[in-house]
DNA sequence: CTAAGTGCAAAATATTTGCACGATC
DNA sequence: GATCGTGCAAATATTTTGCACTTAG
């Protein structure tokens, strides 16, 4: 798809959305200084923040003292490790939340309720049995 | 109730566990200072990571750069604004989630699913109503 | 005596930001 | 030439930790 971002901002949003691994700034950072020698961290932390402004990126909570982050933006959940901090999706989601609970929050706590996720915490398959 | 705790492990608990805001280390620490002037903020971080491990408080996540910790062990979700970050407690959250679901992604993910948590994001009613 | 708890300050870490420069339109 | 994007490094801010001392048992 066609952004007109600068080279940069392109480079991050692809790699960002290039993996299902929700993967830190920091990560993208090692994944695109090879190319891109004169990138720098604080480039990939401000185009994340604009990304997210954008809509085209979200937080996804900060395990193991770091920010994760996700390009797809539908409906769907997560499962953490708790152990190695891997994340992977959890299809669905909506179904497990109906939207009259945003109603009933709303009244009951005088709160504008804009979303909500699910996150599922346990011990991933290579934590369990590890080699 | 008894814990045998030191008596600044006791004084945090409590302090911890005295509120429904869902504090940080730091109010913790600002709470007990004038009352135990010797306190150290090292000393309220340790003690939450004890109280941690012995199942008497949880992090709910970070937000604002903070971690918000919670003694309230009982089946429940939170809303958090996006604005002041404050936390409200949400009742229920059991039914909204079938733990078939655990069932259902540990097939999927070969994991071991041991708890999940709903949060709700949105504008708070001081946030909404500024005066 | 031993182990647990603690103050203090330094360290570690992740993220943000000020500034100057370069590119874009 | 005004705005946006960026490298670089310093600054921020939170949390963790090493060390020495104290306390409880």
């Amino acid at each position: 798809m066609k952004h007109n971002f600068s080279a940069k901002r392109e480079a991050i949003y692809q790699t960002l959305s290039s993996t299902r691994t929700h993967p830190t700034a920091e990560w993208v950072y090692q994944q695109l200084k090879p190319s891109i020698p004169d990138l720098s961290l604080g480039t990939v932390y401000r185009n994340i923040a604009v990304l997210r402004e954008m809509g085209l990126a979200k937080s996804i909570g900060i395990f193991g003292g770091q920010e994760r982050f996700d390009t797809d933006m539908s409906q769907h959940s997560h499962f953490v490790c708790k152990k190695c901090h891997k994340i992977i999706d959890v299809p669905g989601g909506k179904k497990f939340v109906d939207k009259n609970i945003y109603t009933f929050i709303e009244n009951e706590c005088n709160a504008d309720v804009e979303s909500h996720s699910i996150m599922f915490y346990g011990i991933c398959g290579n934590c369990k049995n590890p080699r």
